[in-house]
RNA sequence: GCGGACGUGGCGGAAAGGCAGACGCAGCGGUCUUAAAAACCGCUGGGGGGCAACCCCCGUGCGGGUUCGAAUCCCGCCGUCCGCACCA
């Protein structure tokens, strides 16, 4: 190899470990990733949901992270005033448990966290927007959870209450209904969770179940996180009922099927309903209280069993009820399929209509009464019935209701019953109230003081924010870790000076990210929680990624706390996100989640060495579509790797300079067809999130450059236009080659402050197409046949084939089926 | 149990009801090299026929259907994943 050539092949060899340093430094000196809110261009707010700061982001984070970089940096080519900014979801019970494992404060946990993420983000080379950091474990943030929490208390939307909550042993803490799965199980630790009775402090997330389930409608997000929030929020429209106890109380219950309620032939109550202990009669009382007792005990575990065939079980209370509509005495028990928490926590019981019902009458020998009948079936008789029938029919045994069809004369009953006092139109949801109190250290503390005088005393604004304090003993014991931190504890009342004690619960860290992505906006506002002018301007998100796993809790808690700032003034809008995308998860090779203690967790650093940051961006992208996630596998890496080595030799090589070339009008127009057929299909595919087809359109524009290249198109200005088009294609993937290559073409600094490239579709014609000539359905020949070929040239063409006048042997075609530019079949049978 | 999504080469995956397997990985063959790596050029679903250019048959989990034509639409199975699950 001569001397020259060596220096060549030297100097143009692609050279992430050269390149990607040198223009983050570039990039960071001019602050071209700084948001300016008074820049021109329609806004463009895009979010990603922000990390825990564990210290490491793995290639789960990678994948979450900079496929939205590369969206981001698409709006911003085209010409839009994009905000991409990045934070910290920093309290939480990660930090405080690895600190009781590593004795160290969970504070220098996450502040030395902090930066060495910091720092893989900036390798991801993510246009992230760092002036504007959130971390939400410092007073600057947490005071405005606290200020935000005093607003929700004046408007009663804050509220303290005793019930039965989940807890979490491991955890030592309460736990929101949305952070229990399935089987009971903590959604952090994992560990089985219980019940205790605890007086706690709530957000009245229900008062907006209605206007969040409405609102969901109009939402661009995944259809299937759409239908969560409805299951979770759980909408069931009825009639709430009155029945008279002989004892004289009343009991109330909701029902999806006023019309039934002539077959009601007894009733059950949860066997924690508060009228149990009044309404058993004295010989019942000891089985009564056994069985409250053992359903208590088994709460947990059985009642809400999987096993949906396990055996009704309950108790006859001794208590009748009397039957609003037939004045029926029917007897009251108690069961633990009916739940407190749902509706009334009773129900009336109509055997024929319901299977729980159902099942329980034939347990226990209750009366059933036939009060629909199916039209076009053998009627139904309640001897012989094996099970409940609760599809349409006509109303029998019921009164002057007989005759009626269901469920079409639901209003009619409804009406019915309003207008004969015997109850009235109700909605019921599932949804419960927020449980935001938690029993740890690492949260925000609840901003409020007990008084023996005065009561709950909220902190008055001017002494926000209540600190943290530091020093404090943080093992678990069950109760507050706070309450032993006497300076802490120990306050005076703001209201009358006297001697009070601090709310020592903490908050749930997802009243943090709440409101986060609204402090992006104005990070140092310090009279509200951000500057509404602000928010105003840059929200609703246009666009917010992030996994599936938070489809209800955060994004449902997000939605809540976003109307409630509508409501408080402080933003115009409900909504917070207008588009959501979510991510697949990355799995381990092996196809199980990733794990860091069993070490199948894949660490991008090692990655990025080998291959430039730039090929781990292409390949997470390339890996299948993003919201389906899937086994890692560095296999294809290399692959990514050599696709920029040829773009970079095929932008570098020597025979690209100045261009006064000539060369054949078709041969140009193929090059042109293919650069603008690449636009095309970049820009949809980047707007349909599909990443992977679009790094597939990049990598055949490549493949054929590379064909091109030595031919004469490769000395004209077309030649030009398609490897500058090739660059500014690739700018939002691979921002540092991208840059590289357009100074290296002598164009001028940023490549990411061009506009995107846009496609003459007059181009992307082809002039002559080929079209398949179908015999009877299968391919037999192929014409190539001018663009705009008419319909009676094409199928002349097709049927004077000879390899279609061989297939059909003979036979006359019966019938020709012509798709303009397609496709001709012909058919002969 | 109910609801939804999905099932395509050795692998990841691509295909507005219209040429199945784009693109990448892996593999095989070749060029260059003393050699290797890198790079570049071919081939690569299965079966069969032909000296050859090529040609035929089969093929998108299984079984049916609709259609001139089905990976795509419909019905029934099987499998995987997800959500819900005594919510009155």
């Amino acid at each position: 190899m001569t001397e020259v050539a060596e220096r060549r092949e030297l100097a143009e060899r692609y050279d992430p470990a050269a390149i990607e340093p040198k223009w983050r430094a570039r990039w960071e000196a001019d602050n071209l990733y700084r948001t300016d809110d008074a820049a021109p261009g329609p806004k463009w707010y895009s979010l990603t949901m922000y990390p825990y700061p564990s210290g490491i982001l793995h290639i789960g984070h990678w994948y979450a992270f900079a496929v939205p970089d590369v969206f981001a940096r698409l709006q911003r080519m085209r010409g839009h005033n994009v905000l991409f900014p990045m934070g910290f979801d920093a309290f939480g019970l990660p930090a405080e448990n690895a600190a009781i494992r590593n004795n160290i404060h969970p504070a220098t946990w996450t502040f030395e966290n902090i930066p060495a993420m910091r720092e893989q983000f900036r390798q991801m080379g993510a246009m992230i927007d760092w002036s504007r950091e959130v971390v939400t474990c410092t007073p600057e943030y947490y005071r405005w959870n606290q200020w935000l929490f005093l607003r929700m208390l004046e408007r009663g939307l804050a509220y303290r209450a005793n019930g039965s909550v989940w807890w979490c042993p491991n955890d030592q803490t309460v736990l929101a209904n949305e952070q229990v799965l399935e089987g009971n199980v903590c959604e952090r630790c994992g560990a089985q969770v219980s019940k205790r009775d605890l007086e706690q402090w709530y957000f009245k997330i229900t008062e907006y179940a209605e206007e969040l389930l409405r609102d969901a409608e109009g939402l661009d997000w995944p259809e299937r996180v759409k239908t969560m929030q409805r299951n979770w929020i759980g909408r069931s429209e009825g009639a709430r009922l009155s029945f008279a106890l002989e004892t004289g109380d009343t009991l109330e219950v909701f029902t999806t099927r006023p019309d039934t309620v002539f077959g009601a032939t007894f009733m059950v109550l949860a066997p924690e309903h508060p009228l149990v202990p009044t309404i058993t009669t004295e010989d019942r009382r000891a089985e009564v209280e056994a069985y409250a007792e053992r359903a208590r005990r088994e709460t947990e575990i059985e009642r809400q069993s999987t096993d949906v065939e396990r055996p009704k079980t309950g108790v006859f209370t001794g208590a009748y009820a009397l039957n609003p509509v037939t004045d029926e005495r029917i007897p009251v028990w108690i069961a633990d399929y009916v739940l407190m928490g749902y509706g009334t926590g009773a129900i009336m019981a109509v055997p024929a209509g319901d299977e729980r019902d159902f099942r329980f009458a034939r347990a226990f020998g209750l009366p059933i009464r036939v009060v629909v009948q199916p039209e076009d079936q053998e009627p139904l008789d309640p001897t012989t019935m094996t099970e409940a029938y609760h599809g349409p029919g006509v109303l029998v045994n019921s009164g002057e209701l007989d005759g009626l069809r269901v469920p079409e004369r639901m209003p009619d009953v409804l009406a019915w019953i309003e207008a004969t006092g015997r109850g009235r139109r109700e909605v019921t949801y599932r949804l419960r109230d927020w449980l935001i109190s938690r029993q740890r250290y690492w949260g925000t503390p609840i901003p409020v003081v007990y008084c023996d005088g005065c009561g709950v005393v909220p902190v008055p604004d001017d002494q926000l924010p209540v600190e943290l304090p530091l020093d404090a003993e943080f093992t678990p014991t069950g109760q507050s870790p706070l309450v032993s931190h006497a300076a802490f504890l120990h306050t005076t009342c703001p209201k009358c000076g006297g001697p009070g004690r601090r709310e020592t619960d903490t908050m749930d860290t997802f009243v943090d990210s709440s409101w986060y992505w609204f402090r992006y906006t104005s990070p140092g506002e310090g009279a509200l929680p951000f500057d509404p002018g602000r928010a105003g301007r840059w929200c609703p998100v246009d666009l917010y990624c992030g996994g599936i796993e938070h489809a209800i809790l955060h994004l449902l808690y997000a939605r809540f706390v976003t109307k409630v700032c509508r409501d408080l003034g402080l933003v115009g809008h409900g909504e917070p996100f207008v588009r959501l995308r979510n991510q697949g998860i990355i799995l381990a090779a092996e196809g199980t989640k990733m794990s860091k203690s069993r070490g199948t967790q894949v660490g991008p650093d090692e990655l990025v060495r080998d291959h430039g940051a730039d090929a781990l961006r292409l390949h997470l992208m390339y890996l299948g579509p993003w919201d389906q996630g899937g086994p890692w596998n560095d296999r294809g890496i290399a692959g990514m790797e050599r696709f920029l080595r040829r773009a970079f030799a095929l932008a570098t090589e020597a025979g690209t300079g100045p261009s006064d070339g000539e060369a054949p009008a078709a041969e140009v127009r193929a090059l042109q067809r293919l650069t603008h057929r690449t636009i095309a299909q970049v820009t949809r595919d980047l707007d349909g999130f599909q990443f992977n087809t679009m790094v597939a359109a990049l990598i055949e524009l490549v493949n054929g450059l590379m064909r091109l290249k030595d031919g004469p198109v490769a000395r004209t200005p077309e030649w030009r236009e398609a490897l500058e088009t090739l660059v500014l294609l690739m700018a939002p993937s691979t921002p540092y080659v991208a840059e590289e290559l357009w100074e290296r073409l002598g164009k001028p600094y940023s490549v990411h402050q061009q506009a995107w490239p846009s496609f003459d579709p007059e181009l992307i014609r082809e002039e002559l197409i080929e079209i398949p000539v179908q015999v009877n359905g299968k391919v037999r020949d192929k014409l190539t046949v001018p663009a705009d070929v008419t319909e009676d040239a094409a199928r002349e063409l097709a049927l004077t084939s000879p390899r279609v006048q061989a297939f059909l042997a003979g036979k006359a075609p019966t019938k020709v089926v012509y798709v303009p530019g397609r496709l001709v079949n012909v058919v002969a049978r």
